[in-house]
DNA sequence: CAATGGTGGGTAACCGGTTCCAGCGAAGTT
DNA sequence: AACTTCGCTGGAACCGGTTACCCACCATTG
C-alpha cells in the first residue's frame, strides 16, 4: 500500500537502485537496454522519487523563496506584484523547482520568514520589495544564500552574494518629467509611493534632482500605490497649490486616483492638469482618459531575476541588469 | 564549514544521537541533565534539524498547500482571498507546518500544481474556491491526501477524505433579500459572482428560490467579484430594467461599482436605489454611501480550515463547519 | 538478599534517494 | 595470447534524522 520507491522499480527492471538513480538523472553511461527497461517499469507504477529523499542525498532543496516586504493585504491588491510573480513563474517552468513565497509586514511575520529561510527550506531567494528597514533583509547576512532584489539595493547589510534585477528607476522620472515639460508644464507634482520601500526613494530623489532648485517640497505627497492614496494625495496637493498644471504618479493606480480628484474638482485632463502614471499596467490604457505612463518590463525582470538566481546556485557569477524604460504617451498629457 | 547535525550535538552534550532527537521531540523519559545539556549544546551551535532527514524519517511533509483556481491576475486583486489566507496562517501560526500556495487558472499550472501535489510534497490541501470544471479538484480523487473545501461541495468526484468548511451563502443571500424587501424595495437585481465558481451558483439559486414565481432572469447579471464587473453589470440592468429599485451584489467590490454606476445615472443611494454587498469588507464601510452587506467570518473559516485539515491529518475525523453570516446595515439600504 | 519493575539512554536499523568505487566483459592494441 | 582501455553496472557508504529494541541501573518489595 506504501509509495513505490526507486527499490521497487529496481527490481521490477531487473537492476540495481543504481542504475535505476542514474537513469532517473540523465547520466550517460546507461545502456540503451537499461535506461528502456527502467522507464517502462516506472510509467508502469507511476513512480516519482521522494524529495525529500533526494533533498537530503543531494544537499539541494529545488526550491526557491519569494520575499515580500509588504503586509499581505498590500500584496494582494498591487498588481505590479502579481505581474512580478507571474514572471518568476514563467522563469522557473522549465525547471523542476518549486516556489515558496513568504510575506512580511508584522513583526511576527518577518521572524516567521527569517527563520524558515535559516531552517534551510530552499536554496536561493528572490526579494520582490526591498524596504529599508526590511526585518527580512535584515535577518539575512549571515545565511549564506544568494539573494536576488528586484529593486535597487538597500543601504543595509546584505549577503555577501546578492545582485540587482530591476529597472531604471530614476532614468523612467526624468522621461516623464522630459515629456510633462515637452507639453508646456511648469508646475509639476509628484505622488510618491510608500517611502518605506527603496525604489520609492529613488524614484522621490530623482524628483528632486530633475526639478533643482525649483524644487518645492509642498508639490511633492507620499502615498502607497493603491488608487485610494493618490485621490487623497492630489486633493492635499491641490490645496496648497490650485496652480498645479501637472501631476507624476508613481503607479498607474495612484494616478487612476488622481484623475477621479480632477473630475471631482472640475478639472479637465489634459487641458487643466497633465496626469501621469507609472508601470504601464493594463488599467492605464482603459483609464478615462487613456493614461500616460512609463512602461517597465515587469514581468521580464522577473523572469530575469530568477535566470540569475539560478546561475547563482550553479556557482556561476552571473552580473546586476537594469531594465530601461519606456515612455508610453496617450491622452493625459 | 558545513551545518551542524545531529552527531555534533550529541558530541558536544555527551549523550547519543537517539538521545538528541527525543529532547528535540519533547519525549518525556529523558533526564533532567539530559535535556539540558542538549538545549545548551544546541543555543550554542544555532543547530536546527535538516528539514528533508525528518520528513524522511517520519514520512510527514510538514507542510500543507493552499489551492487557488484563479488566476494569479485575478488572486491578486481580489481581497477576500487575502483575508482568507490572514486566516490560514494564523491557523498555522503555533504549528511548524509551511504552507505552500498553489495557483491554477491556465492548463499548465494546474497540472503542474497537480503535480507538485502527487509528487509529495505535502500533507494536506485547502482549496480555497472550487470550481465546477475544477482542474485542479478533478486531478485529485486518487492522490490520498486529505482535503478541506472552503466553499461549497462541487458535484465532481472528490478525494475520499474531504471536508467542507465555509459560510453560509445560501443563508446569507436570503438575509440581504428579506432586508431590502422590509425596506420597501419590490423589484430586486442581483449581480452575482464568477459562475465558474460553485458558491457563486449557490448565490444564484438562493437569490432565485426567494423569489419563487416572481423571477425574472433579466434582473440577474453576472460578473467576477471586481468593481468594474459590478459598474458594468448594473449598467446593463438598469438599460433592461429602469425602474429597478435595489440590487444585491455578491461582493462588496462589485457593490462598489454599483455605486459608481448608480452615481453617474443620476440615482441617488438609498433614495432611488438600495443597494447591498457581501462580504463586509474593510471597503464597505468607507464606500460613499457606506454599504450595507452581509457580514462573513472569512479569516475564521480560514483558521478554522487549518484546524480541520490539522485533525485529519492527524488520523481523527472531523466534521464540516458552515459558518452563519449576519447582516450589516448601513447607509445604502 | 533476591526478585521485580520502571526509567533512561545507547545501539542499530531504517527512511529513499545519490554517488563513489571496484569489477566485469567486450573490444582494441601490441 | 596477454594486456589495456573503456563502457556499464552492482554494491556499499552516506545524507541526517527517528524509533524499536534491549540492557543497565536503581529503587521497591517480599
Amino acid at each position: 500500500m506504501s509509495r513505490t520507491t526507486i527499490n521497487d522499480i529496481a527490481a521490477l527492471a531487473g537492476v540495481s537502485k543504481g542504475t535505476v538513480s542514474r537513469v532517473l538523472n540523465g547520466h550517460p553511461r546507461v545502456s540503451e537496454r537499461s535506461r528502456e527497461a527502467v522507464w517502462r517499469a516506472i510509467e508502469q507504477t507511476g513512480y516519482r522519487a521522494n524529495v525529500h529523499a533526494r533533498s537530503l542525498a543531494t544537499g539541494r532543496n529545488n526550491a526557491i523563496a519569494l520575499l515580500i516586504a509588504a503586509a499581505s493585504d498590500q500584496l494582494f491588491s498591487d498588481p505590479t506584484f502579481a505581474e512580478l510573480i507571474e514572471g518568476v513563474r514563467d522563469g522557473l517552468l522549465e525547471t523542476d523547482l518549486s516556489l515558496v513565497i513568504l510575506m512580511g509586514g508584522s513583526e511576527t511575520e518577518d521572524h516567521r520568514t527569517v527563520s524558515y529561510i535559516k531552517a534551510g527550506h530552499v536554496d536561493g531567494l528572490i526579494h520582490l520589495n526591498p524596504f529599508f528597514d526590511d526585518a527580512i533583509t535584515a535577518g539575512l547576512p549571515d545565511c549564506a544564500l544568494p539573494l536576488v532584489l528586484c529593486g535597487p539595493r538597500p543601504p543595509i547589510p546584505l549577503p555577501r552574494q546578492n545582485w540587482v534585477v530591476t529597472l531604471d528607476d530614476a532614468g523612467g522620472v526624468r522621461q516623464a518629467l522630459d515629456h510633462l515639460a515637452s507639453r508646456g508644464a511648469h508646475k509639476i507634482a509628484m505622488i510618491g509611493g510608500d517611502p518605506r520601500g527603496v525604489s520609492a526613494t529613488v524614484r522621490f530623489q530623482a524628483y528632486r534632482d530633475w526639478l533643482g532648485a525649483s524644487f518645492d517640497p509642498d508639490l511633492f505627497e507620499p502615498g502607497d500605490y493603491g488608487a485610494g492614496s493618490g485621490q487623497v494625495a492630489l486633493a492635499r496637493i491641490l490645496d496648497r497649490h490650485p496652480r498645479v498644471d501637472a501631476v507624476f504618479c508613481a503607479s498607474d493606480r495612484m494616478a487612476i486616483g488622481a484623475l477621479e480628484t480632477a473630475y471631482r474638482r472640475g478639472l479637465h485632463v489634459p487641458e487643466d492638469l497633465l496626469v501621469m502614471g507609472f508601470d504601464d499596467h493594463r488599467i492605464a490604457a482603459l483609464a478615462d482618459p487613456p493614461l500616460s505612463t512609463i512602461r517597465q518590463p515587469i514581468r521580464e525582470i522577473g523572469r530575469t531575476a530568477v535566470q540569475t538566481l539560478l546561475a547563482a546556485i550553479a556557482g556561476e557569477t552571473p552580473s546586476d541588469k537594469v531594465f530601461p524604460t519606456h515612455l508610453v504617451v496617450r491622452d493625459s498629457t
